[in-house]
DNA sequence: TGTACATCAGTGAACGCGCGTTCACTGATGTAC
DNA sequence: TGTACATCAGTGAACGCGCGTTCACTGATGTAC
């Protein structure tokens, strides 16, 4: 079979979007590559057509995975009252929904321990996706100055990545509720 | 060979402390069986001798990975001048040294998200483990009724383990470093 | 006291399995003549 | 216009490898007689 011009650039944005998802899902050695060609309905043979490894399959969806958030979180961001941004992006982050699919989620809060294990190379790369995430959210954050926002901005996100991470520990839905309520009301008051 | 009664123990031990290192070090996928026997000076064959399975070794070693990491923060709370133990918590767990030992620090930081994904009979004993964690530990936090310092040592906790995470995703250890003094000055600054 | 036997922590070969990766092949369609 | 050939995304068998787990065996020492 021979298909179109944008065929083979289209199933390749559809293995990265299955991949970014599997990933978040099931970690970085869960996720393998049959199970994504799988999802993408594929077989794994096809797809060293479209990457040199897995590894450049990670970096990519990581990238996908931080594209998807922060466009989340600044549609959001633009919804929300003059001032109140930022407001807003925490109060989505630290949401039952976030919390419940990190599937769809911040790569950070369903992956940073195993990111931050990859060989050097590959965390430079996915690193820089990270740093295009924070550029894309920043301008959102409390402060007044630059400088301010992106200070703001590692301490809100620390504190919502942590409380996320806990909460995903907790079976108890009350519980897990409470931790996620808990750290939305105190980041709310701080600013 | 034969050995004296408290030989097995004493090796289950070993084993148990090695494997705890290791997890942390390299995360639960990353850390195999014979790895961690060989880092006991043993062969792998041995070890159903003492386990019945990975998940049993994981179980124990992440409980024993709380437990020291919780002694370690009990103790700086006790040497810390009256009233400010939980500040003496923060900058410990916000140190560098922490930072950049992940295989002898909280396990929360270095394996959060890989915990959560466990099966649930497994993340139940573990979640057990962190309760315990939470216990040895919330007494020292700021509040003046216990419902108080139970809220307070989840955000905190939260804000650091996200810290953390993050820090050990940054490479340069300048910027790295001012991850985790932020988020430390401020937590001090909130209660 | 001397000898035969039981014990059992530890050994190392072997198991099935899933992984990432490779590769010869397929076959529908576009192109050359 | 009709035929032969080139293209190339996708297929599926096969590769070596490391994993968790099993198991027959080892051999120094304690115990029974």
């Amino acid at each position: 079979m021979r298909y179109k011009p944008e065929h083979k650039a289209e199933t390749r944005k559809r293995i990265v979007e299955d991949a970014a998802r599997r990933f978040r899902d099931e970690g970085v050695t869960g996720a393998g590559v049959a199970k994504v060609m799988r999802d993408t309905g594929l077989t794994h043979g096809g797809f060293y057509k479209h990457f040199g490894s897995k590894n450049d399959l990670l970096v990519e969806s990581i990238g996908k995975a931080f594209r998807e958030m922060g466009d989340r979180l600044v549609r959001v961001a633009k919804q929300a009252p003059p001032g109140a941004a930022w407001k807003a992006v925490v109060t989505e982050y630290l949401g039952l929904d976030h919390c419940n699919h990190r599937e769809n989620g911040c790569p950070l809060a369903a992956l940073a321990p195993e990111l931050a294990r990859s060989e050097p190379e590959i965390k430079n790369r996915i690193v820089g996706e990270m740093v295009s995430y924070k550029d894309q959210l920043v301008q959102w954050m409390p402060g007044r100055r630059a400088v301010d926002r992106e200070r703001t901005f590692f301490v809100i996100f620390s504190a919502m990545i942590g409380a996320v991470e806990i909460a995903r520990m907790i079976p108890d839905p009350i519980a897990r509720q409470r931790v996620l309520t808990q750290t939305r009301d105190f980041l709310l008051n701080s600013f």
